[in-house]
DNA sequence: GGAGCAGTAG
DNA sequence: CTACTGCTCC
């Protein structure tokens, strides 16, 4: 038996529709510390991985571990049965075939229960080695969100570098060119929070280039975190990773655009 | 080597945004007094005409007089990347073929940068005669934008009648028929700020027919003034103006619809 | 001005 | 069936 539930049922609502448009279905894994999903985009482009901590949740039992197939479109259709303030509760039968979705209001004047069927997904884990980046920027999700969707009008690829003063973004297209750059945020900067602050973390200048399609599906998940980090190496894929506060993360992987010229 | 920087670069977009639904593209002209634009609609019924005076520019540089042809949906794209607070320079090279448009943040912790390739456009520059018109009316901008939006909804024509007294703005259609009038307010009124007074000059009343979709159109410059200024003649255009404090104005002309019963 | 929805296009 | 864009409501 495996059972868990969360205040925020609507952070869960958030994270499926942050791993929907990149993966059709995948194997929730839930064991003793909590649930982790990953899964690959079609095109074996970018992948996403999602982790949650049993700390995050309001309670988390799991006698034993189980293996949820699920397909996130129809799990998105339940969700959004989902009222905006309610309490989700998750269960499933060691050997069951579906899983339980229960939506409580606040004062539990309504309670839905769906049954989403489950299926059987072959798919091996992939081990995401823990890798040392050789950049690692902090900065707000929204202006993240921003820059990639504004660049994206210009052209499909957006060239990434680093260096210790500053990130630049740079796009070129038939129209034209452009670029944005952002400081490094004073460490002095006493007012303002600490979220709006760009932080860069650099071992060696980086300069990469990636599909700004991939980005911007990204972005979905900027609801979920205040702030992303950018983790960027050498020929190795870019890590976009959003925190939620307790409850863990969720992170995409995306291989850059090698330079065909 | 033409150079001029605006404070308030969401200015600029706003007025790129009140053009770009009426023409694709057009020539700025630059020269040492300002920049001026004029441009017809594709149907050739209405037409709009820029002018930006150098004082309302930070800076203003204008060594020879240069035509730089825009295409204003590109340059929409580009200036989408504008943060709202930022300091927005515009810089051509004499014989370039391409613009460069600078987004600073209040702060200059982010700096972009965009060259939007130029055009080549033919087009002659309408000169458009200093008429007398036979009734001006200057009224608050959002109310005549709120007049045209919900008159569409009951028909595609207006007629504008003046008189001394008042502004009748009428329209007709298959559900019925409407008339919305508004009173020139009392020049007595103390309280009050003057820019929400309704004022009419008029030398003779008039009543002309518009087509309301271009008259909606021009509304995107509502953003641009908290007055409009509505100048009409018999048989000749309308002229909707909105001035910009210090920087100079954007005039929409309409040629009136001529009865066809 | 932004977000959510619906309608369209791929 | 899904993803984007335009529109309308907030």
């Amino acid at each position: 038996m495996f059972e868990c539930a969360l205040i925020q049922g609507e952070l869960f609502r958030k994270l499926i529709a942050s791993v929907q448009d990149l993966v059709q279905d995948g194997n929730f894994m839930c064991d003793a510390n909590g649930i982790s999903l990953q899964g690959m985009d079609s095109s074996h482009v970018a992948l996403v991985a999602l982790a949650l901590k049993k700390e995050g949740f309001v309670e988390y039992r799991c006698d034993r571990d189980v293996t949820l197939g699920i397909n996130f479109a129809n799990l998105a259709k339940m969700l959004k049965c989902m009222g905006a303030k309610d309490r989700l509760s998750i269960r499933a039968q060691d050997e069951g075939d579906s899983a339980s979705f229960v939506f409580e209001s606040e004062d539990s004047s309504r309670v839905s229960n769906f049954e989403l069927k489950l299926m059987q997904i072959d798919q091996e884990q992939l081990g995401v080695p823990e890798t040392q980046y050789k950049a690692v920027i902090r900065m707000p999700s929204s202006e993240f969100q921003r820059i990639c969707k504004d660049l994206s009008a210009i052209g499909d690829t957006v060239s990434i570098s680093v260096t210790k003063e500053a990130v630049k973004f740079s796009v070129g297209g038939d129209i034209g060119s452009g670029d944005m750059s952002l400081r490094q945020s004073e460490s002095g900067d006493v007012d303002g929070d600490d979220s709006e602050k760009v932080m860069i973390e650099l071992e060696e200048p980086v300069q990469q280039n990636f599909a700004l399609r991939y980005l911007n599906n990204f972005t979905k998940a900027t609801a979920l975190s205040k702030t992303v980090t950018l983790s960027l190496g050498t020929d190795m894929p870019l890590v976009t990773e959003y925190k939620m506060d307790n409850l863990g993360s969720i992170r995409y992987y995306l291989a850059p655009k090698i330079d065909e010229e």
